[in-house]
DNA sequence: AACACTGACAACCGCCAGGAC
DNA sequence: AGTCCTGGCGGTTGTCAGTGT
């Protein structure tokens, strides 16, 4: 038999049912978003906070888009990791009505595999420069390699055009700007950010 | 028809940052 | 200043439907 105490920690793990979603929806209606730890206490639902949470964001919230992706928004993702890598949630912010789990999800099952591009490997060729290649996400790439001379590989390439995005966008971009790019295994991929269709890519948004 | 395999997607886990106390 | 709580993130795992043998 459970004890009161241990009652309070089970937890339901596994798909969500309609039952609990109704339950979840119409506890944010009343309550609004935010505080998720409250939710099992008040409504008596076996999840975890931060279940619910991820169920609200990544499904029931009406802002959510449901479905394939679209060619634009499959080109818009590639052109984002190309851009960003691994930040999921920084893509998805790009795109209207997808989350990052989808995002990372779409990646992960379509597009990595389309692209060839290796797990847990960056590669940085744009043509424009030497070839640098990291182990790692886009963050470790600028800690991985030569430091201030790796630093200055990358100024040396970077078009004034890019450099002025980055001051202009420092508050969407990450404080470190140099950190924040990388690049496929692809020389195709990397070209059309350097020009016209870069620009086109954020500007255009 | 039954089983094995695969792909797609939903959900969980561990870690981290920021805010409240 | 230190601790705790909460929310957010990326990586990984679990589940299930579809397909092949």
């Amino acid at each position: 038999m459970a004890t009161t105490e241990s009652y309070e920690y089970e937890r339901k793990k596994g798909l969500w049912n309609a039952e609990e979603d109704t339950v979840l929806i119409n506890y944010v209606k009343k309550h609004g978003k935010g505080k998720w730890n409250r939710i099992p206490k008040v409504t008596g639902l076996k999840r975890s906070g931060k279940s619910c949470r991820l169920r609200w964001m990544n499904y029931l919230t009406p802002e959510v888009k449901r479905g394939d992706f679209s060619e634009e928004e499959e080109d818009l993702v590639i052109r984002l990791h190309n851009l960003l890598g691994n930040r999921w949630s920084l893509i998805a912010g790009r795109i209207p009505g997808r989350t990052d789990n989808q995002v990372k999800n779409f990646w992960n099952t379509h597009l990595s595999k389309k692209l060839g591009v290796q797990k847990n490997k960056v590669c940085v060729i744009p043509k424009c420069m030497p070839i640098v290649e990291t182990e790692g996400n886009c963050n470790s790439a600028s800690k991985g390699t030569s430091g201030e001379g790796n630093k200055l590989v990358y100024e040396s390439c970077w078009s004034d055009d890019l450099m002025d995005f980055s001051s202009m966008h420092e508050g969407f971009m990450a404080d470190d700007f140099e950190s924040t790019f990388s690049f496929a295994n692809s020389v195709d991929l990397c070209t059309p950010y350097f020009g016209e269709a870069f620009h086109h890519c954020f500007f255009g948004l």
